[in-house]
RNA sequence: GGGGAGAUACCCAAGCGGCCAAAGGGGGCAGGCUGUAAACCUGUUGUCGUAAGACUUCGGAGGUUCGAAUCCUCCUCUCCCCA
């Protein structure tokens, strides 16, 4: 193990907030006497199986923490998961059954395995405990806490201020998610910042439980695509690990600027001064923004599909987009006597006729470059290219 | 338990008997410009249909009416005030 100090140095890189760092080091100080390794918690909800880049941020601290030696435990929230969580009308959540959830928990599991260390993970599912919890635990657990004190949860408060719902029931995962550090004895539990209050809950829980009180590390929330929101699949701005090369290569490019300096410094693995470097750069023209947005591409590619995949997807990128090539790469799809409008509905190029027609009329479809307004024509027996928008092309064999 | 307000398309939000597939904004999509960047401009945005048109949609179920997102009844859900 590191001397203390440098481990500090790693673990610092990219958080938002550590809560506390002088308990923190005495942890870290105790481990390396005694050559007991911290107990790293972190708690993924089991609802969505498809990681993205946002999970990561937080992955790859849990990665540093495994590589100083410590142990990580990855936490399914199946428990939770199952309950599901109708708070707020917009993002009703639908509860799902154990199959799913022990479904998506595998996808989970084989995601997150890209980044961490299987041999070296610990895997938990919170409905261990939680489902041996009688009503009376429950309730016993809910005196822990008072409404007052939840509502100093950002979320919560602000819901709250607005008028809005809060069901009883969510200020039930605060304390589940506490209780799950008791569980498991965690030492230092990591979160996004809006995690925040969730894991001081665990840290009053544990006290309760005369447990040493974890650690709070919060690593910020990453934005999506679009530079506003935070990823989320819902909002469709996110970039999953599990994508194509040439998809994450070009949603990376579509990214402004501005994001890509911040997916730098939470995504990237330059040091904070190479980043700093590449700024200067930009800002003195010596080093396009886009060039460095393509590198920033091909070191995420890389790490989730391989070097080689990573230098593939930007020659393919230069290609397509720069030199308007088509890609080398394209679903083949044999097309017999059908029209074009059938072509594209059956290659899930448009979600419907009339959003097909209607890509067609603004000249957003081209049959071996060529502009095709009227999706009615059957292609001549042959091998044709097919482009639909900017990004979807197809290779199709009709007659 | 009593009183009041509300539920509209992906989101916000107008409409309050026919001219409503439903204003406006956001978002999305397509085109232009570009660095598949931003900003900006244009178009488009329920389904089927080349079109004419047909069909489904305004929390749910019934009803009034030639005709309902709009009126009535019941139900479900949310918020506020009082207890």
């Amino acid at each position: 193990m590191l001397p203390v100090h440098q481990q500090m140095e790693l673990i610092r890189r990219g958080t938002e907030e550590i809560i506390s760092e002088e308990e923190l080091s005495a942890k870290l100080e105790q481990s390396l006497k005694t050559g007991v390794p911290l107990r790293i918690k972190a708690g993924f909800d089991p609802t969505a199986p498809d990681l993205h880049l946002g999970h990561t941020v937080l992955i790859q601290k849990l990665k540093h923490f495994q590589e100083l030696g410590h142990q990580v435990i990855f936490l399914i929230g199946d428990f939770t998961g199952m309950i599901g969580d109708p708070s707020g009308k917009s993002e009703t959540r639908k509860a799902l059954t154990k199959e799913e959830v022990l479904r998506n928990a595998e996808t989970y599991k084989e995601q997150v395995f890209k980044i961490l260390d299987p041999e070296k993970t610990e895997v938990a599912f919170n409905s261990k405990w939680m489902e041996a919890m009688t009503a009376v635990d429950m309730i016993r657990l809910s005196s822990s806490y008072t409404v007052a004190r939840m509502l100093e949860r950002d979320d919560f408060s602000k819901r709250y201020k607005e008028n809005r719902p809060i069901s009883i029931h969510e200020f039930l995962y605060p304390l589940v998610q506490g209780y799950d550090s008791v569980a498991l004895k965690a030492d230092v539990e990591l979160g996004g910042t809006d995690q925040k209050f969730n894991l001081l809950v665990g840290r009053e829980l544990q006290k309760d439980h005369k447990q040493r009180p974890q650690n709070a590390i919060t690593v910020p929330i990453l934005e999506g695509l679009d530079g506003v929101n935070k990823m989320s699949k819902s909002l469709n701005n996110y970039v999953g690990i599990s994508e194509q090369p040439s998809e994450m290569f070009g949603k990376l490019m579509s990214i402004t600027d501005e994001l890509m300096m911040r997916y730098y410094l939470l995504l990237s693995d330059l040091s904070l001064a190479e980043i700093e470097q590449m700024k200067k750069d930009i800002a003195s023209d010596s080093l396009h923004p886009m060039e460095a947005k393509k590198r920033l591409a091909v070191e995420i590619v890389s790490r989730y599909w391989g070097e080689q995949a990573g230098k593939d997807s930007r020659e393919n990128f230069e290609k397509v987009f720069s030199n308007k090539e088509n890609p080398d790469d394209m679903p083949e799809f044999s097309s017999g006597t059908k029209n074009l409008l059938d072509i594209i509905r059956e290659l899930d190029f448009a979600p419907s006729n009339g959003e097909a027609r209607r890509i067609a009329k603004q000249g957003g479809v081209y049959l071996d470059n060529e502009r095709i307004e009227n999706l009615d024509i059957t292609p001549s027996a042959g091998e044709h290219i097919l482009k639909v928008g900017k990004r979807k092309f197809a290779r199709i064999l009709a007659g």
